[in-house]
DNA sequence: CAGGAAACCAACCAGCTGTTTGGAAAAACA
DNA sequence: TGTTTTTCCAAACAGCTGGTTGGTTTCCTG
């Protein structure tokens, strides 16, 4: 989960400390997606983790170090997604609607994502200087975008929208269904909870990036 | 800005009062979009106010209660605005270009309108509790709706796109380029700052949205 | 069994945080 | 001029925060 060069010597005796390390690190992920990284605090970390605050110290060195190691690995995981890289050419008519149900997918199964996400890009970005970007960029966007760019060669995708405006339509709108739910539920008066919800405004947005929002050719 | 039921007494000694009270909430409302609600410290907010720590419980009674105006003023602001307002029938066609416009304008006159949000997103909403809801729906929201409607009548707008999904598209698309600017264009290697690059995501959103991304009818 | 790594525990530290208090200046009123 | 309001100031408060330290227990391994 965190390191990922181990296997060497067997080492059999201490691999509770892995199971302890693991243990910090969800309790972590927990606090500082619900949190944020100031406002989650040590001693709360260490009690959820049902350990001792100096383990914490111990083993990521700072607060801070616990952090970006959450922040890293729960951007990773996202980033790493066998659905979008498992597109080929053959997908391209349809891979609009894979891409969406993925991400809608990806913040099911990750409550913390956005919240994460949220945060650092309201600190600034401050703790994603350590994120290797060139990977994650190469392990699914790249691919997504070699697909898009053969799409609109051969006539499926617009040539006037880019593949930048493309992803971030399907980005803003998955992530703004999570991360404004209650500020926009409220404001425009209707539920925004629920699965029924989700697929329908799954379903219209797909109706759009299709026709658009227009019932008549301009 | 605050108390909007002055004027009764003439009162010509103490205006220097809500001079001063108005520099609290300025600052207040620089620093609490710059740090947030938590983050923001008394000491600072005064200092920048260039006044003494003790005027702002004697304005405002605590942190929370300064934090509270703050937000509902950012957030009313924000929600009349005369050019949605000014929109009428013959405007259908072309609403929504002028909504788009007008969202991102609303992002560019007051950057700290995604921030607060964002940060009442993450907190749960608990601030927003005070702020008249109904007021601001039935201000420009229920405008908006009904020229919608009008247009789904007159078959403008396709009829299987709701204008809860429609104006969140336009929502979402607007405050992800803001909220989201830092991970976003990290991640796609591209910049998103500047006026060319928000000028021409607003053209293809608004092509996206007359059109879909598909080049052929499906 | 002896050595040592790891975990556990409890107390402690220094610094900061929101909030309060009491009183001194300053200026506007009567 | 005396009174009152408002500002300004400095100090103090109690509580919490991230981080540290020293010592004890547990248990693997040589």
């Amino acid at each position: 989960m965190t390191s990922a060069s181990p296997g060497q010597t067997v080492s059999p005796k201490q691999r509770r400390a892995v199971r302890t390390k693991a243990r910090i690190f969800r309790a972590g992920a927990e606090l500082f997606a619900a949190k944020g990284p100031a406002g989650a605090r040590v001693d709360e970390i260490a009690q959820l983790a049902g350990v001792n605050k100096e383990r914490i110290y111990a083993y990521f060195g700072s607060k801070g170090g616990l952090y970006r190691e959450v922040l890293i690995d729960v951007y990773a995981r996202a980033a790493h997604n066998k659905r979008l890289l498992a597109l080929t050419e053959d997908d391209i008519e349809t891979m609009t609607g894979t891409v969406v149900d993925t991400f809608f997918e990806i913040h099911e199964e990750n409550p913390s994502f956005w919240r994460l996400l949220s945060w650092e890009n309201l600190n600034g970005g401050s703790g994603l200087r350590a994120i290797d970007w060139q990977q994650i960029r190469s392990a699914y966007i790249a691919h997504l975008q070699a697909l898009y760019t053969i799409g609109q060669k051969r006539g499926v995708f617009r040539a006037d929208v880019d593949f930048t405006t493309y992803l971030m339509l399907l980005f803003s709108m998955t992530y703004f269904y999570f991360s404004n739910r209650i500020t926009t539920s409220r404001l425009l008066d209707v539920p925004l909870s629920g699965e029924a919800v989700r697929r329908q405004i799954e379903t219209q947005l797909l109706t759009i990036t299709r026709h658009g929002v227009f019932a008549t050719e301009a």
